[in-house]
DNA sequence: CGACATTTTGATGAAGATCAAACTGGGTGG
DNA sequence: CCACCCAGTTTGATCTTCATCAAAATGTCG
């Protein structure tokens, strides 16, 4: 029994029980653990599927670049997500996905997805799941983009990276790992990195939040939600179980 | 043999070919074809799902809304297209969807969905691969918003829904059907209305496009293309098959 | 014709980009 | 151990793009 297959089967079973037989099969496709140092390109733009990761430990990011070499970070990943399920159909990456820190992460090839997903109809349905919940978020980040003023767009971006960290036991209280520079934040807000530091002191004059050696905390998590018009259901959290044993201890 | 269903089975067809069997089990499950009026909601956030519609004719949007009122719209939903797919897995939407122009589809019930895709792998990969796209078509959505000037930003726009039309036959050299008001556009590209009627203004000033009556020709669609940085492989299209025999009657 | 949606134009203001430069802190090599 | 370097952060000043407000013009449909 190895602990890669034992995370990704307790990430499937949020969302549906597997069988005896269906465990058996992620275990037997499961691959070793991977580890990656930060800033690292997992998959590039035009890749060719190798396969799906599922993130152990640490942040990484989904980005386009422009044609003027600008890039558009498109979304976060965080452990216990899955990345690259949809290269295994399209055959090839349409974004670029880069770690943001250390990364530890479990790989199943492209061939042993295609596998599970003909074999095993419910694995199948639990990766439909994790995808369309991702894509669920790209769309609130495009209305996030699209509409909200710096201020609220960031606080909407603060308010989900909490939300999404505390089912997998990553929050202390208010307090969570953001290993994101000022940059990266410009990146994923769509904003120069010299306004991103207003509004970061912004927050921090209000007394909102403290963020200090990537270490994020929200004083009044309810108050910024507010302000950013944060409503949870995008992230469909619903049929999770509420708070999981994950692999990721406890400090 | 319904026609409707005939239309869905050439979409499926784009991405893969399907045995008599599969045929079959979409003819059987295809509903009858809906016809809906301009601006009605086809489904709206929060719904369960019913499940998924195929347009056959006619123009759609998804959107989401704001806490204030606004609407942000995150995708154009185009003859061919399939949607409401996410639904039936998540079981229920988290945007709205609602027609632009009058809209026929047909309609096939979400525990068809779930059976098909249980039992019919290939169906299953192929509504993966729509869906897949669509999420493509989102992430460039976000970048092009997030990146991209006014102007450039409405080329772009333009670029793709001409490629997304053509390999369904529905240009006329390089004109088509674009049945959004300007109110519409600065939905889609998170303008205000009145800065979209001067965007237009310019690219008609400069000769690039003639839009009346719903009509959009792209008098030079290269030049627009690099003037938006427009590079269509996130369309994917690569993999369908040339101008493929369509239900869409050319003139 | 008259009501109503849509398009067009003008004037003003604000949010945020850009440019420039100073400051901080951790890591490295001499 | 200190000097230096470099990535990241902070601050100021200026400029652009686009939103907003207001109103006229145009078109559409009963």
């Amino acid at each position: 029994m190895q602990a890669n297959a034992a995370s990704l089967i307790s990430r499937f079973e949020h969302c549906m029980p597997l069988s005896s037989e269906e465990k058996n099969a992620l275990q037997i496709h499961c691959g070793p653990v991977q580890a990656m140092p930060a800033r690292s390109e997992i998959a590039c733009e035009g890749d060719p599927a190798v396969g799906i990761h599922v993130i152990i430990e640490g942040f990484a990011c989904r980005y386009r670049y422009l044609a003027d070499g600008r890039q558009q970070m498109v979304g976060l990943v965080l452990p216990g997500d899955i990345c690259c399920v949809r290269a295994c159909v399209l055959t090839r990456m349409d974004h670029g996905i880069r770690s943001l820190s250390t990364l530890r992460a479990s790989l199943l090839s492209r061939r042993s997805v295609l596998k599970l997903m003909d074999h095993f109809p419910r694995v199948a349905r639990a990766l439909w799941w994790f995808t369309f919940v991702e894509e669920s978020i790209t769309r609130a980040w495009l209305v996030n983009i699209g509409h909200r003023a710096a201020f609220d767009r960031m606080a909407h971006l603060f308010c989900e990276v909490y939300q999404r960290l505390q089912p997998v036991g990553l929050t202390r209280g208010t307090t969570f790992d953001l290993p994101l520079t000022q940059s990266d934040l410009g990146d994923a807000l769509a904003l120069s990195t010299v306004h991103v530091n207003r509004v970061l002191m912004e927050m921090r004059h209000r007394g909102l939040i403290t963020l200090r050696n990537q270490q994020l905390t929200l004083h009044d998590p309810e108050t910024l939600g507010r302000l950013a018009g944060f409503d949870p259901g995008y992230l469909h959290l619903e049929s999770f179980p509420r708070a999981p044993a994950r692999a990721s201890p406890a400090p």
